[in-house]
DNA sequence: GTATGACCTCAAGTACACTTGAGGTCAAAT
DNA sequence: ATTTGACCTCAAGTGTACTTGAGGTCATAC
């Protein structure tokens, strides 16, 4: 178990290519997402002459970041795009990461202040003690993270 | 079409329950989308003689928060958990949506937090210039927002 | 040289959050 | 009275994000 750690350090010099073994355990992504991210095609892998993957180093910082998103409920096919401009079967520049990191920083922007006008709208609520269909712009969404599709009606004064 | 809407407010009284197609109208969510929460309990509704549902108006309350978490990628089940001491069948009270409303607020509060934190670090690897996997606690979710489960080793220097 | 564990492919299964369709009922209008 | 649109149930299908299993190969250890 924690040999299996150890074993990847002591067999495997700091520019060896991982084996799907080693990027599971590093990231905490079990095997069979590795293998699905690839079919995505959000990371890429080499093969040795047995078949067997081998990642680049580089492939643990996507695959990080593709948790990252996870966690915070970003589809795959976002990170798909964030990932463009970052290549993906040579280690990445420092400018490709610089882009990405920028990206990144854009989208997360974007989640925050939706998050932080619903916190405002849900404490006037609280502050009007009602959750008020009134006043509370949350119950709008239109005008807070932006509609997809054909969004709600404006609510009517009866309705609170 | 805009007649249906314009039919709903002539026919019916402020104190009237809605039909599934007024609350559908309403809140921009699918009929069937409706029919599903209220497979789960996240809303109710009343029968016609004819075995046609009829919601009573804090039901659009309920709905629009469920879209609201939604948008934020809240699971149902949280929406659930969130929901918890909000009377179902009888209109809820002043108190009950107070209580409602802390509760959103602190799931809204932890999610927010967690974007804040990634965004600083995100800045502090645009800073860095590389995503340097060195000082990136972007790269170890344990102590952002909470692992589940076998959570990724810290990544060693040569990795960067 | 053979056993063991890590790996391979491909197909199918799972969980969530719904939508779509079939077949039938209900209610308002003509 | 019958047509039309809104509604009903229940079963099956969809998309996303994977996991599980079967059947087989590869690599290291003894």
């Amino acid at each position: 178990m924690s040999s299996d750690a150890a074993a990847d350090r002591a067999v495997h010099g700091p520019d060896e290519p991982l084996t799907i073994g080693e990027m599971s355990r590093r990231t905490g992504v079990a095997p069979s997402a590795l293998h699905f991210y690839e079919s995505l095609g959000l990371i890429a892998s080499t093969r040795t002459a047995g078949n067997q993957r081998r990642y680049a180093r580089h492939m643990l910082r996507r695959v990080s970041l593709i948790t990252v998103a996870k966690r915070l409920g970003i589809p795959l096919s976002d990170v798909q795009d964030a990932f463009a401009d970052v290549p993906l079967t040579q280690t990445p520049s420092h400018d490709d990461w610089q882009r990405a990191s920028r990206r990144w920083k854009r989208e997360l922007e974007k989640r925050r202040e939706g998050i932080e006008r619903l916190e405002r709208e849900l404490t006037g609520c609280i502050g009007c003690g009602c959750l008020s269909m009134k006043a509370c712009g949350l119950l709008n969404p239109d005008d807070a993270l932006g509609s997809q599709g054909a969004g709600p009606q404006r609510l009517r004064d009866e309705d609170a």
